[in-house]
DNA sequence: CCGTTGCCTGTAACCGGTTACACAGGCCGG
DNA sequence: CCGGCCTGTGTAACCGGTTACAGGCAACGG
């Protein structure tokens, strides 16, 4: 029981034998007869020795962790990737280094640039930062693998089928006899939020093109989507449906719709994007993103490439599957 | 743009200075001539320098991470507290370093130690480990802040007021006219499962001595109390109430109780514990836990006593509160 | 009996930063 | 003119590991 930790010279000492015996044994080496392995284990064991990662990973130019930056970790889409790479670097014995990064670009290079060092790579999720931004902010020499972001030069990376998925939604509705069409879209600058946002004007064009499409500017979160029914109805807009960028707003609107004594899905059909574990518990009718596999894919590329691969630098489409549940059931009429 | 990312010793080279006097201009130390800290900059600049962590670590033997380990990153009680860490964490300029650790002793001892020299100091989520079994796990330098788990040796720590929240749930259903209530209590081994479970059997005998009280054991996860339900139906046990020791299992009894034709709350009143944002959707009574709250504390606590402090060796309680919803309402009979 | 080989071990350099210490030079007062 | 102080800089040790290289020693063949 020592306060300060015994270090590598402390175990040679004790062992009698020299710090590059005890590294060889303690690194399993071949090389190191068999009681002097025991001797350096029975140190190590008898000082509580524990090797200092950080002086290893100085030594070797390799930390075994991976870093991960997102805009936040509020609400399950991020929850759920991030579960996702967990799952993947334990089974692998890496580490995962979180950091949350601001929108600001400045920030985020900043943040970035205090991995390294720390991490033999990076995860990097900016679905807000422009190509020219993120570039810039993406340090030199570290292997990167992008996730839902504009991909600045030509990086490895993964998207969502965004447009197509919308695509889909509102076919389905579409099927059902839903035609009068509003899309509720995520922030500004969001890459997600625009592919989504086009996808649907494409679909409309497709499926309604006698309809004037609506769109309303959210936020990703809750309340903008109980915002946009407000707005909606202070209008007098008239609608069947409603298509939200994601999840969350399709619950604000769905709280907002039954508010309104609008009935779900008899006046008004509902759809998200994300199928967040929530949505299952809401009957809500949504995309299924595969968000925790997507993250596992992220990590699983990025540590292929650590490890004597390569990183091709294409960037990876992750398909979205409809999931009908109750906020989009047929009319009976 | 070079592949090889440019070491402090580059910098001065170009700057045509020593190393001595690069690190003190980049660190801002005073006592650097202007002229000088001018031409670091520059050549800092113009190499795309960016400090090695690693390296900084290492010598000032300081990393500015923090470690977490905890059982998984499953459901959103875990998710809230890394949440409430990871807003404190960016606020002061650390890093999160999460570690899955299993339930097995040893593996939670290796993931432990796996840390050392890697972060400044531990966060330790261990419901499922005993007294034992942590003190062993724990890593002897490290500052370490417990959370929900049996105070090994006197360590710092946070741990939820479970008994009192579940007697407050029971004085809450009595009040309603619920007295057969049946608890499905989590996982044994489980620290928090234990003290809901003992907190249930006191106020039963306080609120209802006349009553046997049913215990029956699940595991935290929604089905489980799906199985609960169904057990308690094939052993045609009768009940009025139905007390989860945790959100999850609470959704899983609202689903089956459903299935089976029982209305909530009309036939069974259900309460859960933990109020994760899922339970404000589906309408559950539960306990609310200052699940964020308590992550962020337990990194303030810890990293206040990383810069100076001391981390007293005090178990700090945090309290919950009762969140009425609507599967307690009372009965009109 | 000697040279070679193979096994094991130790010395010391290195990873990339920080910083104690020494010291050069300019300025001051005596 | 000289000693002391103050400012700014460089040299080199150090953090705690890994490992290239050199070398000691026993066994072995010629």
């Amino acid at each position: 029981m020592k306060s300060a930790s015994a270090t590598i010279r402390d175990v040679a000492q004790v062992a009698e034998v020299s710090v590059a015996s005890v590294s060889r044994a303690l690194n399993g080496h071949s090389s190191v007869h068999p009681d002097t392995r025991a001797r350096v284990l029975a140190a190590a064991k008898a000082l509580g020795y524990v090797p200092h990662a950080g002086a290893r990973s100085l030594s070797l130019a390799r930390s075994h962790a991976i870093g991960v930056v997102l805009p936040d970790l509020h609400g399950e889409f991020f929850s759920e990737i991030v579960r996702g790479m967990d799952r993947e670097v334990g089974a692998r014995g890496y580490h995962l280094l979180l950091s949350n990064m601001h929108a600001d670009a400045e920030l985020a290079a900043q943040a970035m640039r205090s991995m390294r060092g720390r991490v033999d790579g990076l995860i990097v999720m900016a679905p807000q930062l422009d190509a020219e931004g993120l570039r810039e902010a993406l340090p030199g020499g570290v292997p990167a693998v992008l996730v839902n972001s504009l991909d600045g030069a030509g990086r490895a990376g993964f998207r969502i089928a965004n447009a197509e998925g919308i695509a889909t939604v509102v076919a389905h509705l579409a099927a059902t006899g839903r035609r009068r069409l509003v899309h509720v879209g995520g922030p500004a600058g969001n890459i997600d939020a625009r592919e989504r946002c086009e996808g649907f004007l494409t679909a409309m064009a497709r499926h309604a093109p006698d309809i004037e499409p609506v769109v309303i500017e959210g936020d990703f979160r809750e309340d903008s989507g109980a915002a946009a029914v407000a707005m909606l109805r202070a209008r007098g807009v008239a609608f069947d449906g409603i298509v939200a960028a994601n999840d969350m707003m399709a619950l604000g609107v769905l709280a907002a719709l039954r508010e309104q004594g609008l009935s779900v899905p008899g006046d008004v059909a509902v759809t998200g994007f994300d199928d967040i574990p929530l949505a299952r518990y809401l009957g809500l009718t949504t995309m299924r993103v595969p968000l925790a596999e997507m993250g596992a894919r992220a990590v699983a590329r990025l540590i292929d490439a650590l490890e004597g691969g390569t990183l091709t630098p294409d960037t990876q489409v992750v398909a979205t599957d409809l999931v009908i549940r109750t906020t989009t059931e047929a009319l009976t009429s």
